[in-house]
DNA sequence: GTTGTTCTTGCGAGACATTGCAATAACAAG
DNA sequence: CTTGTTATTGCAATGTCTCGCAAGAACAAC
């Protein structure tokens, strides 16, 4: 694990990553509208995880006329491009992880709900045992481990 | 992995578990309602994953007064009672998992949607490994694995 | 600047799941 | 069988996310 994660804003060597982000979207044939650049934003202030409720609350923050349809469609475009992944928490909402510079896997507290991210050894490890035994290409970014950290107890049985 | 699983029905050894579930109900003060009879049985005849929506469906089939809310407590109960088990699917469906004689860790295909068991020795090494590097308690029944299986190749990029 | 193409948005409907509350029914006791 | 306790149910409202469709906006070309 490489330490929790939280919504920090980001660096700015981090900030520019998305500077790029209208050029990719017109590569494509995409378009750039106000709606897309104010969700942009927003992610851009965002480190970690996110939901997909609390990017729609964070938007219309913002701007009160926001549209969850658009902000959940605008999602999937910037997953397709490699700009957030996306996985289901353990209460089953989407969960977006932004930026995700190299894809990872996620380990959750059932306890307390922290997450963090599964060590790059300890994926690869996991990743390459499963593709030697059975030829299954493991996805990190949609890989979820549940557990209890160090502290948090499972509840009793 | 050890298979595939799909919603065949049981074998009657497998069936005798649920026999004693009016009585773990009772030994805890709950109730064995009509309701649950319906649920129970739905369940005793499944075998794999079944989805919330799946099994709310089964059940009205039977009983057109099924209501949803109930089947959902009730595999709530279940679920405490150690009968079933749930996750979230890709798509971020509960999904249950049913009579998990042994507690174990899902791996799913993203690409066909499959479902398998990781196998018992790949779990365990994934869970000492956590455990002994980071003091992390993995719960086999809340992870999942996705991936691609032989055959099935990620969207292109 | 005008025009045309087509990607996007807004909006409403709908699926899935959760929760609060009052009415009901299961169970134990007498 | 009757009664009292309280777990459960049914229902309605809410929340999250998806989808279809017509109107609108972005972009490129002229």
């Amino acid at each position: 694990m490489t330490g929790p994660t939280g919504s920090e804003p980001r660096s700015p060597a981090v900030q520019v990553a998305w500077a790029d982000a209208r050029e990719a979207l017109r590569e494509r044939g995409l378009r750039w509208t106000p709606q897309r650049r104010l969700i942009l934003e927003v992610l851009a202030e965002t480190s970690g995880h996110i939901t997909g409720a609390e990017l729609v609350e964070r938007c219309r923050a913002r701007d009160g006329a926001t549209i969850g349809s658009t902000v959940y469609r605008t999602l999937d475009v910037l997953e397709e491009l490699g700009y957030v992944r996306h996985s289901h928490g353990s209460d089953g909402r989407e969960e977006y992880h932004v930026l995700p510079l190299a894809e990872h896997a996620h380990v959750r507290c059932l306890g307390c709900g922290a997450a963090w991210d599964l060590s790059w050894e300890d994926a690869r490890e996991l990743a390459e045992r499963l593709e030697a035994r059975n030829g299954f290409k493991v996805a990190l970014g949609h890989v979820m481990i549940g557990g209890y950290c160090p502290g948090c107890e499972p509840a009793a049985p």
